[in-house]
DNA sequence: ACGGATTCTGACTGGCCGTCAGATTTTCGG
DNA sequence: CCGAAAATCTGACGGCCAGTCAGAATCCGT
């Protein structure tokens, strides 16, 4: 396997043709994050970096394309919230590091909250490249979650009525889709740092059984 | 007020059109469930009741009007869930019903994950109409769960922490996106019944503070 | 069965997608 | 520094779909 970056055809590409690439990828995040998935074209990608819709083609063989590497790039991302998912969160120090957690959260969504939903949006119609990447990046948290999680039934101070690896996934999909609520509770009075010091509060009690 | 059908430009319409309206909402909600929305074209939907796209903008403006009505739709058969969610849970008899609220959101979700998935798509995109009707259909749900909630935090089961509309909007997305990966947790071994059981487990917790 | 109102559609314009042949720029041996 | 080969880019085009409009088809009351 390799590293190497090739163009639609294949073909491994030279440096100036890898910054026209990052160009194109960029475009399509800024564009994607002004305009959403519905009302993205290409012809606009192109003149965003002042080319022609023709070199978008050279480089992927459609937009899902663009948006499946940004998408993996957000993996990447959120690799390093797995840091603050690791066992032994006590009574005294648990919600602090929940909060963490849930600060690290919040900024890799500002970042990406475009493309991720435009994942998971794909993800949840079938599409198979989407649902991939979606799963891998899902995993990463869900690995350290489950654990945390194990350790909570075990100590008995969660119910065994829960399965670690579906709550991990509930963890992960209340986080995911809380974010995407996030304007709108904002009018209705929930601040940032409400929803901060509630999740980080919920995910406190789900993974250590503590109140 | 009135409750009127319309044709696009404003006309209430007799019997026979609403018949054609009727079809072509149909046809909306079955396309967008087979294909999704990226590759939702009028053309499509106008030749699946055997009639040509011109119709179809007699009665909609645009696609987005059309499946905007269809979650408008989807909400009135949100508003039975209420009754799954009075205040009163008790450590005895909570998490059955926690169990028959999931059951009921189960189905409900399946009958219209495709428009749902649609309205929040373009919710979270910043879609006025649609940030609307999902807020409505949010806070049926969000009123009672935070009745309950207030309960739990009163009664001293639940900690002050807890701001009780963040955390009923969180069972809200707990719930909404769990179901979106539904599919792919099947592959990996847990089965519907696991994250009924789950997802059940953990809002008896949250709502009332029993373990 | 006639006339007006309602409902439906053929046909058209304009715009975007995706392709390809060839133009332009870069690279590199000599 | 030159010229040719390789790499990169693009103008222009066919095809498909969105959305419009004038007028055709159908319905309904009398």
């Amino acid at each position: 396997m390799s590293d190497d970056i090739h163009a639609a055809d294949g073909r491994i590409i030279g440096a100036r043709a890898q910054a026209t690439r990052r160009k194109l990828l960029d475009a399509t995040a800024k564009l994607l994050t002004e305009q959403g998935i519905l009302d993205l074209r290409v012809v606009d990608i192109s003149r965003e970096i002042g080319t022609s819709p023709a070199t978008f083609y050279h480089y992927f063989n459609d937009v899902d394309e663009a948006i499946l590497e940004l998408a993996s790039e957000a993996t990447e991302d959120e690799k390093p919230l797995v840091d603050h998912l690791k066992p032994g969160w006590t009574e005294a120090d648990g919600l602090r590091r929940a909060g963490e957690f849930v600060d690290a959260y919040m900024t890799f969504w500002d970042t990406h909250h475009a493309v991720l939903r435009v994942r998971n949006l794909k993800a949840e119609e079938g599409d198979r490249h989407f649902r991939k990447v979606r799963t891998e990046a899902n995993l990463l948290l869900m690995d350290s979650l489950q654990d945390m999680i194990r350790e909570g039934v075990a100590a008995g101070r969660l119910p065994k009525s829960l399965d670690p690896f579906t709550t991990a996934a509930a963890v992960v999909a209340m986080c995911e889709r809380l974010l995407g609520y996030q304007p709108e509770m904002a009018k209705r009075g929930s601040s940032k740092s409400t929803i901060r010091d509630t999740l980080a509060t919920l995910i406190f009690g789900i993974i250590t059984g503590h109140v």
